[in-house]
DNA sequence: GACACACATCTGCCATGGCAGTTACATGGC
DNA sequence: GCCATGTAACTGCCATGGCAGATGTGTGTC
């Protein structure tokens, strides 16, 4: 089981994106990502098309690829659509029954719930939010709604890590809104988990918009977080 | 503006799985599609790659690429995503503002309703609902969503597809539904306008799978409408 | 006849060369 | 100095040959 060299490709390009090795304003082209990964011309041209529908980049032919720049708009579509799908991912895993995985992050969560933080245990609930909405997604037993989240995960990661730096500690709040939601579907209560995901979502909406109109620089340097962790 | 070899071969290739050129059994391979269609083994490979995206088919490598058979499952499946996508859809649109052609399909409805409908105008019904639907995802001035839909999109008219046939005359509620929701777009009514949407779907979704219970050979021969109108 | 094994023939995937269109820059005319 | 023009160096897209792996078929063995 040995990685397809598209698959690769459209990894390293990523990687390389989120550490900045990417300017959005600089073309990219299939030769030289071919010469800087030792990756054949046909698997990169593959790569970054499917990033572009991805919407991660723009091809114009004949003149190269860009990394896309996310502006407020895209931000706000962004959670749009992660609102729907996410909602009804929500819906369905209480419907159809949560997965092992899911009652064991709860608890994870609820351990963390309500006190002062380590700095590990602070890494960790992200974690653990970040690995909750995936869980989620994988409950609702449908894989197209399993393949179209894997399509905007990306977008949602690249727009996540526009604000993470200034994201002041709401984590409390954020574990007392995941643990809603996985209470919700392990008690297999559909409309409740639905609600409970809409409420998270609207809420991380409005901080990150609010500090996206409060720093405006971010949105246009989306390669530019250099994760320092 | 020439038409991509790529897109060519996508557009070629769905509409031999529409006309029943391509049994989901026996394997088509790119050179044999290279063949029939004139065009080289590079786009058909992508726009093979690009349909296995979208879910019109599976690829085993070293095998071949085989046209999916779609089960009362994928169905379901097919509008659960559909009713997330579409529901916000409207909502937005409603939101956002009706684009004048929202407003033209919804005065030609209007002539259409509570009254017998000769062939012609039958399609016709048909016709404006399909274009209804399309209007209102551009409607939700959401880039993203557009192109999330775009992507389920092919499946959606497969699936529907499968029951055309064996609709009953439901057409006079189906365009009742659909001008509840185009009225409460325009009415600028957002919850309206998705509690309608989720209603028509959720009419459709049942008519739809009950045929599928009562025809489940139609469920595995996706490939046998030779669309005779 | 039944089974094991080798080989010919498929498959999708990748490397590479060539094509047409775009862009940037140097060169010439004023 | 300035603008037009041509040309060289790009770009993405496509055709094609070759590769490793999977499959089916024929052949040998008992």
């Amino acid at each position: 089981m040995t990685e397809l060299s598209r698959e690769e490709a459209k990894r390293r390009i990523v990687e390389m994106m989120i550490e900045g090795g990417l300017d959005p304003d600089t073309p990219i082209s299939e030769r030289s990502l071919s010469e800087r990964t030792g990756l054949g011309r046909t698997p990169i041209r593959e790569a970054l098309h499917d990033l572009a529908r991805d919407g991660l980049i723009t091809i114009e032919p004949k003149r190269g690829s860009f990394v896309r720049r996310l502006g407020l708009d895209d931000v706000r579509e962004i959670f749009e659509v992660r609102f729907a799908l996410e909602a009804l991912a929500a819906s369905l895993a209480a419907l159809r029954g949560a997965s092992p995985r899911l009652r064991a992050i709860h608890e994870e969560l609820t351990a963390l719930q309500g006190r002062e933080l380590t700095a590990s245990e602070t890494k960790q609930s992200k974690a653990l939010g970040h690995e909750l909405h995936n869980e989620i997604v994988k409950s609702s037993r449908n894989r197209l709604l399993q393949r179209q989240y894997s399509q905007v995960r990306l977008m949602i990661e690249v727009s996540l890590s526009l604000t993470e730096r200034q994201e002041t500690s709401r984590i409390q709040d954020t574990i007392e809104e995941h643990l809603a939601i996985s209470g919700a579907v392990l008690a297999a209560d559909p409309a409740k988990a639905q609600a409970a995901m809409q409420r998270h979502l609207s809420a991380g909406h409005d901080i990150r918009m609010r500090i996206l109109t409060d720093f405006p620089a971010l949105t246009i340097a989306i390669t530019n977080n250099e994760s320092p962790e």
